[in-house]
DNA sequence: ACTAGTGTTATAGTTAACTATAACAGTGTA
DNA sequence: TACACTGTTATAGTTAACTATAACACTAGT
């Protein structure tokens, strides 16, 4: 989670590729609340207003809801949305490049896989693990967030 | 070679990837020259200027050699040079991204072959023919680029 | 009521990307 | 020389992304 922005793309849409990626990994499940704007804000060194829009894209896609005073909270059915939406959505406009991309490097399977064990030993621990213990305590991203139950 | 652009990535590096990717497709080679700046500005209606930053970096990574009232040139060794300076940033940089969407969205080598193969097959035709038949004369990609022979 | 935590809005400034328009500079050919 | 191509630079304006700073609005716990 300490990875610092990559500057190919804005980092609104990253903050929200992020949450996307621990809402598919289990990280977050359905009336989780996502960490603070502030505190992202302040962990990140970023402006909060920026956490905000990446924020309020997930809200757009309805996959987060916005509880004023009580926090931004996981949808019921924002897994299986994105799962629908981000599959066609990768397939019909990343997949495609990064195929032939690895098609005119020569990269064979071998490569590609070795690739791809480096980082996630590395990198993906806490993810993992928090994915693969299905019912364990699913505390948020954040360094101490604020954890309510929201009153339905 | 009508496709638009992509709004995940300013134009100009969008070109310098498309130059880059004709190079390793070979339909550009060696001593070739490179679509004119005006050329390639008008025929995707963008401005000159624009064209010219993405032509700049590939002078930048000494893929390309600019001669002033001749036109830009790719240099000796240039696909040597991409071959493995893009490989390596491709698996440290895209790959690792890539990969782990891959694995959250649960998708398998059957779908991710399908999906390359409908794109190569509505797409690619033009560059695939233009590297697999090899000696063939190399037109570059420009309307009717200029074609003049660079005096060494 | 007070406080500390939420999301939200307002104001204003910087930078990068892109644009339009125009001119300058070098090369080859008729 | 004149012309038609090349790359290159200058000037200036728009938009999107990001920033800093501050205030407003709402909720829960004490």
């Amino acid at each position: 989670m300490d990875r610092e922005w990559n500057d190919s793309q804005p980092i609104y849409r990253q903050l929200r590729d992020r949450v996307v990626a621990m809402i598919l990994d289990g990280v977050l499940k359905e009336g989780d609340p996502l960490p603070s704007v502030r505190n992202v804000a302040a962990e990140y060194r970023v402006n909060p207003l920026t956490v905000l829009k990446g924020y309020q894209q997930l809200v757009d896609e309805q996959l987060v809801e916005s509880r004023r005073g009580l926090g931004m909270f996981i949808n019921t059915g924002a897994r299986d949305l994105l799962l629908r939406g981000e599959r066609q959505k990768f397939l019909a406009e990343e997949w495609p490049r990064v195929s032939a991309t690895i098609q005119r490097l020569g990269l064979t399977p071998e490569e590609l896989l070795d690739a791809a064990a480096t980082r996630r030993s590395s990198l993906d621990e806490a993810a993992s693990d928090a994915a693969e213990s299905d019912a364990a305590e699913s505390n948020a991203a954040g360094s101490e967030a604020a954890k309510k139950e929201p009153k339905s």
